[in-house]
DNA sequence: CTTTGCGCTTCATTATTTGCAGCGCTACTG
DNA sequence: CAGTAGCGCTGCAAATAATGAAGCGCAAAG
């Protein structure tokens, strides 16, 4: 859109951290780029950049401005996709930032029934830390997160919130595969394999473990869901994942039982969204669908 | 803003019916604001306006689109303010849509009380209707909004609610002045003075009429509680107002007594802002101090 | 101490926007 | 029922604004 332009082209300063790599990706000379931005400091009355020697930085009003900026750009696509459903197309993008554990059976089988009922809808999905999941948000690239553990909710509005108790991963003959319900202390006992902190269930971890004289001793601190339900079937060890996360009674190489609220609190699932922000059609409808999927769960 | 621009171009052609008639408002040529909004529509990819032989309306895209052109330039605006914030000057104006019992007394203290520690801080008040005062938030013109039974509680977010019993307002030595709480079919005995429907006092009173034999037969209607104050000092007449509105205890010339709830249902009041919109830090502010001298009602 | 990369400015050039005039159309008007 | 007024729209020349090429001064990096 033509009258975003000066500001797309803000961002992409923002973005590069100075004005002639900007003008580059941007297809324009750099005096160019650089009149256009002075020209609009001037009218916005207070410079947006701070300039240094090796380039240019938003200063305070620039990150207030390059939000605003983010906030419109991402509006007038709403209104474009309402405006295309109003002509009886049914299109759109959904863009959801996701736990890594929601990833492998929840979202793609949501995913599919959505589209099945909106064949024109597409989706893009990206697997972040809970962190990196709200910068999505906060930067306006995904409409959804959906995430354990959400750290910053008061910038948030949370669409649905429901809680999964942890479990214990390990190989279908483990010793721990009898009981129904394990202890925290138990499992530590055999060599565990854990997520980075960063991690929803390394927080609860790390919470519960610092209620007891026990310590985490992680035989394996790994990024992967997939590579540590792998592991537990070699070493004896145990893995920690939410129930969503697992394909519970319909993996005969590995158990899964839950650990008890006694000793780890449960994890809190969230579906969040920008606050205040009013998200395209197609989000707001699949936001709507997977809130009613987790209050089945 | 020059970015801006074009919007404001099709805003103004949206308010005023047709090309011409905005073009001469914007000063520009009929022509020039002809094919801005041709180029707009064009890579907008949809058309805008419904072309009419006496001139053009907004079709259901257009409106769309208009809204979320009001939402950008506000939005903006708040920007500005708070940049304006951030370099170290308390400026900004604050808008205000509220019912007329709220005019007289409380309105200007609650003023007066931010403007001593904001004194850069300028107001605007609009005495309106309920649905005058949501027309004012829909459309941006106002930023806040304090009215007594709002209709649309869903199209806002409410900030801060109460309710408020209805009083009766007669001269001191009214008949009725001895008692310390009335009945409302005992009010409708004497000549009574009530609003028009539109106001919220009204509509309560209609509710409350609706269960009784009695009827409504109001001597008058009169938009102003203004006049009704003065009005009872001569017939021996009734009027209807909220406590709020009265200068309970330091009005030597009427007598104000509340209704019991059992016959008539107390009004609520309401502090409404539009959904999902982040207000100018002035009005926020504004609207945080009235939320808590609410509470103190 | 040279080099590199930066923001910014000047000036001629190129796009873009504007105003003027006029066309065709439709709904009022006498 | 012709006349007229008001409308949206378009062609064309003039005015205005944005652009690119080149170069300046500056400060950090090598």
């Amino acid at each position: 859109m033509k009258h975003l332009q000066t500001l797309l082209l803000i961002q992409a300063v923002a973005q590069a951290g100075s004005i002639r790599k900007a003008a580059e990706d941007m297809n324009i000379t750099s005096s160019a780029l650089n009149r256009r931005i002075q020209g609009f400091e001037a009218e916005f009355g207070a410079p947006v950049f701070e300039r240094l020697p090796r380039g240019v930085r938003l200063n305070p009003a620039g990150e207030l401005l390059i939000q605003h900026i983010r906030a419109q750009s991402s509006d007038l696509e709403r209104v474009r996709a309402q405006v295309a459903d109003l002509s009886g197309v049914r299109r759109g993008r959904v863009s959801i930032s996701c736990s890594q554990a929601i990833q492998p059976y929840f979202m793609p089988s949501k995913i599919a029934e959505y589209r099945r009922e909106h064949p024109g809808v597409t989706f893009s999905v990206n697997v972040r830390d809970r962190d990196a999941a709200e910068m999505e948000l906060r930067s306006y690239n995904s409409d959804l997160a959906l995430v354990f553990e959400p750290r910053h909710l008061a910038e948030f509005d949370v669409i649905m919130s429901i809680t999964q108790p942890v479990y214990a991963v390990m190989e279908r003959n483990h010793p721990l595969a009898a009981k129904d319900e394990l202890r925290l202390r138990d499992c530590l006992a055999y060599p565990h394999v854990v997520p980075p902190p960063a991690i929803g269930i390394r927080y609860l971890l790390d919470l519960a473990v610092g209620r007891m004289s026990q310590k985490l001793a992680p035989t394996i601190e790994a990024e992967s869901f997939e590579f540590m339900r792998h592991y537990v079937q070699n070493d004896q060890a145990i893995g920690f994942q939410f129930p969503i996360g697992l394909n519970v009674g319909r993996d005969d190489r590995l158990a899964f039982k839950p650990l008890s609220v006694r000793d780890i609190a449960p994890g809190n699932l969230s579906l969040l969204q920008m606050k205040g922000r009013t998200l395209p059609v197609a989000s707001a409808r699949f936001a709507n669908q997977l809130a009613l999927a987790l209050a089945d769960l």
